[in-house]
DNA sequence: TCATTACAAGTGTGATCACAAATCAAAAAT
DNA sequence: ATTTTTGATTTGTGATCACACTTGTAATGA
């Protein structure tokens, strides 16, 4: 083995090298459409093009056709029978799927975490949480792309404290799947006088603090409940004006 | 539209019709490797080519590396820092894990196909029993891929019946993830004298029968449940002679 | 005899090309 | 004016190639 015929000569310097992790372009273009996909950057039913998203990302049409089947899997996108594919189009009834079972699975993961959770851990959330406040404080205009960054680094490094790594992957997929309708709901939430999350926040952080696995399911389930019943509230109420004219 | 214009003359013919679904090479590959995955043909820790698997499908290895990345983000398979990909090997923390996660989910899924199936669904499920009991009686050897395969059509044919096009998809994910303990646990059944998987899937018939939700769950959770216990059971007992040896 | 080096075979990744199907626009026919 | 047809462009799919990295093995050194 050469490389460790090197490094044994100087062992100090090794320990304080982290590993060089060679990530393909395959993958910088996956985490940059599930970071668009996520933060809600596509809108519904819109569709995408392999060539086209090459030519965005500066690459070739290879590392994205593979990241696009990716995203198909794990139900991100999806395949059209004239094999374009595009992001789906929110339904009502494919809301409340998804919220239930955010509701399901994510609940689970947080009285998981809830009892596994060292209070060294939830105070490094308390601190993130407060900086995100004097952030907010900070700026007045609000940057809806940052708030949803930070809400979702939030709700993970909770979700990483259960320990799970089945539900981990899972629950990505379901914000990965919800992304594009949480967008909608944020927006319209900035046009009709918003609500304050943190409160949300806060009362999760409490009872993640307590340990109480109960009061932090809850807490959670109106939180990620919020948005999803805005946006149904709003569908329905257009669905009913369009009904009438 | 030429297509329309065409059919339009003669409907009634075009009403019979199925459309023909023109499916690529690619899902050909990854179903493939999915029913392989499920029914446990490759054994933990086995490490898969993508030129070897093209060679052994007859075909090229772009089809193949496409299916292999999406095997990849459902954690059917494992991606070494290598870049060589290998189906996941069992360990006692995983097996816990996958069982927790099945129990959550199949157990809402079937939860909430008791209160929705139809009387005459479950009496399809029924006849899928009897139909697959009097096979079972007519060959003494017993088959273990048609038992597996058959086992995981009577559970999906149920959890369609949730009709969640959220949660169907995820416990697909969590059968490819576990269908290679699940085998190894079948074939320590099958020598250690197989208790009756049939007694498990009368009950939970029976409870769908009845719409009874909790019982459901419960006749499911006993039923999933049994291969990871006994397999758990299996690896902690060698673990100890190898501990003692 | 053992460790190290050098070479060869194997493997994943990305780019490019050919082909078939779909989409779109203009031209032609009714 | 509307519909149909035709042709050109775009798009996804699969194959092949070049390159870089890894792995395994034989040759060389102590």
């Amino acid at each position: 083995m050469q490389k460790t015929a090197v490094v044994k000569s100087n062992d100090p310097i090794a320990a304080q090298l982290a590993p060089v992790g060679r990530e393909t372009v395959q993958d910088r273009v996956y985490l940059e459409l599930r970071r668009a996909l996520i933060g809600g950057l596509f809108e519904p039913s819109q569709v995408l093009t392999i060539r086209g998203l090459a030519d965005a990302l500066m690459t070739s049409t290879m590392p994205v056709r593979e990241a696009l089947g990716r995203l198909i899997t794990e139900k991100a996108l999806e395949a059209l029978p004239n094999r374009s594919v595009r992001v789906p189009p929110i339904t009502l009834e494919r809301m409340d799927d998804l919220l239930r079972a955010r509701i399901l699975i994510e609940g689970e993961a947080i009285a998981l975490a809830a009892t596994r959770m060292a209070s060294r851990q939830v105070s490094v959330i308390e601190s993130m949480l407060s900086e995100w406040d004097e952030m907010r404080a900070l700026k007045l205009k609000k940057d809806v792309d940052r708030e949803v960054t930070l809400n979702q680094s939030f709700h993970f490094e909770i979700y990483r404290a259960c320990g799970s790594a089945v539900l981990i992957p899972m629950i990505e997929s379901l914000w990965l799947q919800s992304g594009p309708c949480i967008r909608v709901a944020i927006y319209a939430f900035s046009e009709a006088g918003e609500v304050d999350t943190a409160h949300f926040h806060r009362s999760i952080v409490a009872a993640l603090s307590a340990q109480d696995a109960t009061a932090a399911r809850e807490a959670l389930i109106a939180d990620i409940s919020r948005p999803f019943n805005f946006l149904r509230n709003k569908l329905q109420s257009e669905a009913a004006s369009k009904g009438m004219s």
